[in-house]
DNA sequence: ATCGTGACGAACG
DNA sequence: CCGTTCGCCACGA
C-alpha cells in the first residue's frame, strides 16, 4: 500500500527520539522528496489536537534550529515549553543547537 | 487540469 | 545579522 505523503511525514516524526529534534527540509528528505520542506510544514499543520499527543510535532523546527511560525503565538510558546521539557536548551536567541540535537545524527 | 496557499529553504542585497 | 525574493512540493477547491 502506498503512503500519502503525510503519512509518510508522521511515520517519520514519530520516530524523532526524546531530547531530539529534527528540520522540515530533513523530513522531506527521509521521506524521499528533499525539496518537499514546505509540504511537510503543512502536513504538520494539519494535526488534530488528539494527533498530538501521538506525534511529537514540536521537535520538527525549521532549518535555522528556531521555531519558525509565528501565526500562533501560543502554539509556538507550546512548542518551546515543550522541548525545554525534554530537555533541549534554548539559546539565548531562541535557536538550539542542531549539531548537538539535530536528528538524524550527522555527526560522523 | 489549473490556481492559490503554506509550521520551508537557499540565495541575494 | 535581517528582510525580501524565488523556487519547491503536496493538497483542496
Amino acid at each position: 500500500m502506498e503512503e500519502n505523503f503525510y503519512q509518510k511525514v508522521y511515520s517519520i516524526v514519530k520516530k524523532i527520539p526524546r531530547g531530539n529534534v529534527s528540520t522540515y527540509g530533513r523530513i522531506a528528505v527521509l521521506v524521499g522528496v528533499p525539496r518537499a520542506a514546505r509540504a511537510v510544514g503543512y502536513a504538520l499543520n494539519q494535526l488534530k489536537k488528539s494527533e498530538e499527543t501521538e506525534i511529537p510535532w514540536q521537535r520538527v523546527i525549521n532549518s535555522r534550529g528556531r521555531i519558525s511560525f509565528g501565526g500562533d503565538p501560543v502554539r509556538a510558546t507550546l512548542q518551546r515549553k515543550l522541548l525545554e521539557h525534554e530537555g533541549i536548551p534554548f539559546q539565548n536567541d531562541g535557536q538550539i543547537d542542531l549539531k548537538q540535537y539535530g536528528w538524524p545524527d550527522n555527526e560522523n
